[in-house]
DNA sequence: CCGCTATAGTTACAATTGAAACTAAATCGC
DNA sequence: GCGATTTAGTTTCAATTGTAACTATAGCGG
């Protein structure tokens, strides 16, 4: 008797969460190290330093809606970014409670530093794509994204 | 003067390794709660029986190469699922440091009823794409993959 | 056989993380 | 105006994680 077994055979490689998370992992990891041994950033700080450097002045909230980091992150990458001199923050005048976030000097130069190096990264990484792939992975990616919101909303879900 | 600026407006948007890390870890956390809800299993350990469940008798080295996760990773997730009886630890005969792991009764019931809400989950994720566009999306991360382990071989790279 | 190096897996410790509690300022309802 | 609620941001605490050290067994060279 073979057969009472449905013989599933999953295959984890073949699962698309977790294709995901080990080819993001790996390019995260991959390139952390860079920002790490070029200039002491973790990744939270170097998210900050680039969308402040970008969109300044901006208070800590809008950094958490451009990142994707919750507030407890971004509070911390900013604690350390101002320790070091690289990111200033003062009080807004018409409501005491949010500090907008700017570069400083040298958070300047670091930041004129590190969007080369981003952008040298992503040549790297999209050598291996076509123009056309690029795209449609982004594309891909956007879609998934959106899939997954929709499923957060319903708290009833298909496989609930 | 306007112009001393190369105004880079780098847009985090746009940057491939954020824009995998962002969706990946939405997909993730959004599929942890569910294996969390359902069977108090978090990913690790999730991973760990579903490799298990198809591929037993496995050693610890071999799940850690399955599943892309360190040892010391796979070897608590084991620990803990041993701990709840859903896996079996048995040594090798020939090799004494070796454990072979298997799934016990209650594993496999588990693991039965893992594998098709992964499956639907799957589906749901994939109800965004199309086949081909599935199909792309995995040879595009599959590229990626080899791109970045490429760059991680040669010690020095172009942004160096 | 015996020391040496390598491998399987675990443990210890420090750093990172997220959830929840907290502080302070703003706004809403009345 | 003023108590109740909301919002910005920080802090605390417990859990997860990774690095490195460790234990135990295997295999290799002589």
């Amino acid at each position: 008797m073979t057969s009472p077994e449905p013989a599933p055979e999953f295959n984890l490689e073949d699962f698309l969460p977790y294709r995901l998370s080990v080819v993001t992992n790996r390019v995260s990891r991959a390139f952390a190290s860079r920002y790490e041994a070029a200039w002491g950033l973790a990744i939270p700080e170097w998210r900050v330093l680039a969308v402040v450097g970008s969109f300044a002045p901006l208070s800590a909230a809008e950094v958490c809606d451009r990142t994707a980091m919750d507030k407890v992150k971004v509070s911390r990458a900013v604690a350390r970014l101002v320790r070091r001199g690289l990111l200033e923050r003062r009080r807004d005048g018409s409501d005491q409670r949010v500090q907008l976030l700017s570069l400083g000097p040298k958070g300047r130069e670091v930041y004129e530093g590190v969007v080369p190096m981003a952008r040298a990264i992503e040549g790297a990484l999209t050598a291996a794509l076509s123009p056309g792939e690029r795209k449609n992975l982004l594309r891909a990616l956007d879609k998934l994204d959106s899939c997954v919101a929709e499923l957060e909303d319903r708290a009833t879900s298909p496989w609930d």
